[in-house]
DNA sequence: TATGAATGAGAATTCATTCAT
DNA sequence: CATGAATGAATTCTCATTCAT
């Protein structure tokens, strides 16, 4: 169906080699991914995505073979894109406090960033056939998992002091996803101050002090 | 346009004085919470809910003057009932610390007990013509102010260590309410442990010690 | 789905007992199987048949799911018709030739009669999804047996010269159900005569002397 | 506007010196009568043909101006192609009776090696525009009238007892077309089975006996 | 109070066809 | 000679809503 497994931010350097039309569906993507985040997968109609982008609504089926199939392309090129970049970026380090201070700056400037896109993959799991759903969820868990892992590290570390890394990772991802869902370009916050102080909370929400205690203490 | 301001709560006492057909208008209502949240307001029809309630679809009319019109009535409704039990229900102190662990344990409680209701109130606020949104929008303002309230007295009174009161309440309620998306009834932990890891995470987010160091130390 | 096993000669007496709508859906399918036969089934559209009646596309859902469904009542309601009509006006006999007869008599009379539905249960079984063509073929084979079982007693009883029953049966089948697809009303030949010449044209391709002889001539 | 009024017999032998590409026109007009012949033509899509051709829709308009014109191609080939042949093979003699025998091994033996073109043929009249229905109808009369003749000339050389010639040269012709709707390669009956089958068939119909009495006895 | 029939607008999707390249 | 992008109209089907009974 759709041959994009290669997450758009390689698909930005492949485009030239692409034919013309696939400036078409670059824009399909991102009229859908606005509409969508902006009324809800079942309120956003082709229709609509087609008008956003210039076409007609039929045009849309060469590019993607459903409707269904082009919310999966987002959620998916969404996951995708985190979890390359996150593997990209990531701090060469063990330290579980470096590398969780490290996902905290990279998720909020991610879910900042990519608003949107954000929304759409958090709020229309329930909008995806079973397949695609299972697809998706997995993805996502192995997001998850990426900061499950670091807690977990920093708990057997004695680093942080909290009573389950699952259940922290959720908290966590939570509190930073929350961030995309009220934050606003220009407003009273700017991008390095929220990760700051998110920074701050989570820091503490994990048991650590800002300026660490000798490991011994905390035990 | 919508024949209900009284509060769910409030319902159920009037409930056993009620007539015989405002049984079925509380069944619709059952019924719509469930599919709404299940499947999305968009994505639930009128017909699902009817067969649900066991009514022929045009027989809704009677009870609700539209969709939409259903839609405000949970929302409204569930936010009523949040309002109306934690001014029921809250300490009468004014301790911060008391007051968010109080907050802590209602809040969860409630997001566990009533999760359909919940996912309703928070998922479908876009779904919501524009005066609806307001109105809903007011409501949940309220509830937010109630932990921004205790989180800037806490602050005030140094017993707290977060640089925003409301982008940490923002934050807090986002880890809270996440517990609701993924709490399943039965599942690994029950509703004593959660109420109990979180207040626990909370507490070391906004910088209290478990064992509350002495205030000085904080400043 | 579809509460129709009942054929439609029997539904002409329930009619009075039936609602007032069920007169709709009686048009529906008058409206459909006019339609299908002038014009093909992929080529008769829901709107077609909706004008035809008198009433908005939509509301063709109301008295069938689909319009594959439409499809398969029509074309086992024909056979149901057929098949009854055959078992309640058979001539309670054994003689191969005098059933062979009515048989003939009775398959002109309804292709005539009813050359529509014939049409459409004929030309359109290629439309069927796989399970409803499964059935509608198991129908019309128990129809074709009634021939084929015809000869074969003929056969056995040495009153037909045949080599093979089956295929005789498929033979004269089509050519008496090629009569429905040149009749016409008012045409050169009444149907009393196209009985008359077809019966003497079967009776002759089986074997058998229009004044029949001695069997033993035969053998 | 359709480039072809060479019927496929005079195709073949061009086919040699034709040119590299209009190997492509043959190779549409295969696709095309396999898919019309297994769905019908309204529900043949030019996508499917391309498809199986190989070409993009696009292409197909190079070879024929419309889907409507690839029809009428079909038929008017496929008659052409019958009545061609019949010219070129037909025995050389008035004899009815043998002209009789040789017609039906001739449409036997074409109804079953091109059952495909012979079903669109005699399915899809029904989807030609007014003058190209015409134009079919008038060619397949003309093949009708083959049959009709024949079975003229024996009803007036008494060889023949049969009412009307021209309702028997629809039945017989019913007869023996029905064949290619059951026929399967490989089946229980082969070719020459069914030749010989059918041949008895028909013969006994038009009322000659299989060792033909003295033509006194039959007047 | 509820039903059952119907509406009318709009949804996703398909398809023959065109045309610049 | 063929492609790939696009069109525009039509198709099946859905759904909130109305209303006579």
């Amino acid at each position: 169906m759709i041959n994009r497994s290669i997450p758009c931010y390689h698909r930005a350097m492949a485009r030239t080699t692409g034919s013309e039309g696939s400036r078409t569906e670059e824009a399909i993507r991102q009229a859908a991914v606005g509409l969508i985040a902006a009324r809800g997968f079942e309120a956003t109609t082709m229709r609509q995505i087609a008008a956003q982008v210039g076409i007609q609504p039929g045009a849309l089926y060469r590019y993607f073979p459903s409707k269904a199939a082009l919310l999966v392309d987002l959620q998916v090129g969404h996951l995708d894109f985190l979890l390359g970049h996150w593997q990209a970026e990531r701090p060469a380090t063990d330290d579980p406090v470096a590398l969780l201070r490290a996902f905290i700056a990279f998720h909020i400037r991610f879910h900042t960033l990519r608003r949107k896109e954000v929304f759409v993959a958090n709020m229309e799991l329930r909008s995806l056939a079973p397949a695609d759903y299972r697809r998706v969820v997995a993805l996502r868990r192995r997001y998850e998992d990426i900061l499950s892992g670091i807690l977990g590290a920093g708990i057997r570390a004695g680093r942080f002091r909290l009573p389950d890394a699952r259940v922290a990772a959720f908290a966590i991802l939570a509190m930073l996803t929350g961030v995309g869902s009220w934050y606003r370009e220009g407003g009273r916050l700017g991008q390095r101050e929220l990760i700051d102080v998110h920074t701050l909370m989570v820091m503490q929400c994990v048991g650590l002090q800002p300026h660490p205690l000798p490991e011994e203490t905390l035990t």
